[in-house]
DNA sequence: TGGTGCTTCCCAATCGTTTGGGACTCTATG
DNA sequence: CATAGAGTCCCAAACGATTGGGAAGCACCA
């Protein structure tokens, strides 16, 4: 009766007043059957044209009327309608871990405008590591979605089973998963760069500021920086497992700067670990960039406004997001997308938390 | 044919295979009619017990077997079908003009879980100030939504004409709006908050880094300190109009602290100038809190992990989302909701911005 | 017996599209 | 002149739900 009982729901009735004979500019919008009475043909004729049917035997004269009757009666498919007829949704899930987070913030916008410029709606939901995906298993049980994208690199959610075992198509946005179809941005080349140029400041003794082993990322960041390490022939960084959060950054930083020979300069893997870690820095009174560099992987506005500034790895998350909007639509269309990666190179952002290595003896190292 | 081509989309095919033959556990969804059957029922009278009808005229009898029915075979309506006799989409658009704020995002979250709740879909989208908001101009047209959440302060963003030109029920979230339904939490206590604060702490004299004026939270947040200063009988507070942002911030703390006789302490009316208040103040050598004590309007993990760590005013923005989600439907329920407010209280967040007023002289002003 | 009133359920139209299967009009060809 | 084959377009059945309008069954009463 209202709208709110969606589960019980028999009426709606707000303002819009639909009027039902024949309408043309009238209150509601037009429809198909409007526009077919405007040109003078079939409803089918007029769907055919609209839609550019593959048999394409409409003559050139009816196109053209057709086509006039929906520019001037500023016809749009009702897409429930069509959907119901399509047996689809022109949706797609996007699940991520953490909406505050800028970097998923980023590849919510490369995914909305993506979908957008394709007609295609985008549900995000917000699910916490470990958390049920309950909202998001509504969506496909109420056949909302045509496919999930999940942005989530922890291996342990263990959303995935279910909705394999619910026949949804999904692709796995910013990791790597066995036999399925993954979207990722070049992190190993990223995490390479941020060492290079440690390299190039004269740091030699570097330490890496890692994720959570089981979170795949953070994997591939680690072996980029370890194998850039080794191609430059330097020792092999120390390492110290963080959480990806702030918190984990700090204690990650006090651990490796305890060590007796510390690093002279650190790699966070990701920003929020290297914001806690350039926090804990400064409770320790140890000075950046003069006593110890950071590097951070990923890239937001807030980065231009620690003190000091942070350098940084940019990564193309945005592009991250539409293409795994491109990639769902090729799974769906029984393409079968493998494993796509952003070819944007990652790119270094100035910031001041990287400065040359004045610990002279250990250059040389 | 295939999927990607939305506007141009004849037939999909992956997958799931439909089992059109009365399926019952088959490969695909039960419907209406697979539970009418499997309860002995017409389809008509299974869709009555499901929705609760008003008329409620089925027996006792039939009733359980119906609901004995949906469970087992796990019906759930398939939601294009229901939206397009329904004349719905059963969903809202939300519109706010940044992803990667966390206070938008905290407000997101809010409205997606009440949301959730009752079933519905938001779908969002990213409208910077002052842009067009052509994608959820084609939501509207397509039918997708019901109703729009317009979480964009700024009185120059030009969207709401045309969404009232197209009938389109809103409801405004995070500020007032003349003659419409609105949602908003109590920035003047917010603020009133801070400088209370402020006072206990010994400041006289303080300063205001406020957002633009023509954007509505700016004004109220102005408001309220500048009257609660009144109300405590301290000299008006030194304004410098920020834009809201890092960059804004950082200007307008070089303004207020080039006063001759400069304020003790500052407070920054949003997270992101008072993150770049804090920035500047550090690139001046002004000593935080020991010098200039700072208060920020908005929370976000962030602000725990600056140097020093932001004592901030914490407002329930994701209530404030969750508040919007219910105003709306009772907007499209034709109830005539007008301006609402989040009565949970502003809460203070320690952090290390804020400390005594050193300056004794000033402190007598 | 026939009428009235309840209770309970079924019928069928409808929401707005898409699409396989004809039906009709030509023109060309034997 | 009959027939075939294009070239166009219309018909009608879906897609899966909701809902006003009966219809059937039964009890009751005159």
């Amino acid at each position: 009766m209202r709208y709110h009982d969606l589960d019980v729901i028999n009426e709606i009735d707000w303002g819009i007043t639909v009027d039902n004979a024949s309408s043309k500019q009238g209150g509601s919008r037009a429809r198909l059957r409007d526009i077919a009475a405007h040109a003078g043909v079939h409803i089918s004729t007029a769907s055919r044209v609209l839609n550019g049917d593959p048999r394409g035997e409409v003559s050139a004269d009816t196109t053209a009327r057709v086509l006039a009757a929906a520019d001037t009666l500023q016809y749009k498919p009702n897409s429930a309608a069509r959907n119901l007829r399509l047996r689809r949704a022109g949706a797609f899930g996007l699940l991520i871990p953490d909406l505050t987070h800028p970097t998923y913030a980023t590849l919510v916008r490369g995914a909305l405008q993506e979908a957008e410029g394709r007609g295609l709606a985008v549900l995000i939901t917000e699910v916490p590591d470990g958390a049920a995906a309950i909202g998001l298993r509504r969506l496909v049980d109420d056949h909302r979605i045509d496919g999930l994208l999940i942005a989530t690199a922890s291996d342990r959610s263990a959303q995935a089973d279910w909705f394999e075992g619910h026949g949804v198509p999904t692709v796995y946005v910013n990791r790597r998963a066995e036999g399925k179809p993954t979207v990722t941005v070049d992190d190993e080349a990223g995490a390479a760069l941020a060492l290079r140029t440690m390299y190039d400041y004269g740091h030699r003794r570097v330490g890496v500021i890692s994720g959570p082993h089981d979170v795949d990322t953070a994997r591939r960041r680690l072996d980029g920086f370890i194998s850039a390490a080794n191609t430059l022939g330097i020792p092999v960084p120390v390492e110290s497992c963080g959480e990806y959060t702030a918190n984990g950054g700090a204690s990650a930083l006090t651990s490796l700067m305890s060590d007796p020979n510390p690093p002279t300069a650190i790699f966070a893997s990701n920003l929020m670990s290297g914001i806690g870690a350039l926090s804990r820095a400064s409770a320790h009174g140890i000075r950046i960039p003069d006593e110890l560099s950071l590097v951070v992987f990923d890239d937001a506005e807030i980065a231009d406004f620690t003190v000091p500034a942070l350098t940084r790895i940019k990564m193309p998350f945005d592009e991250l997001g539409a293409l795994a909007v491109r990639s769902l639509i090729e799974v769906l269309d029984g393409r079968q997308a493998r494993d796509l990666r952003v070819e944007t190179p990652p790119q270094l952002i100035g910031g001041a938390s990287l400065g040359p290595n004045m610990n002279v003896g250990m250059a040389r190292q």
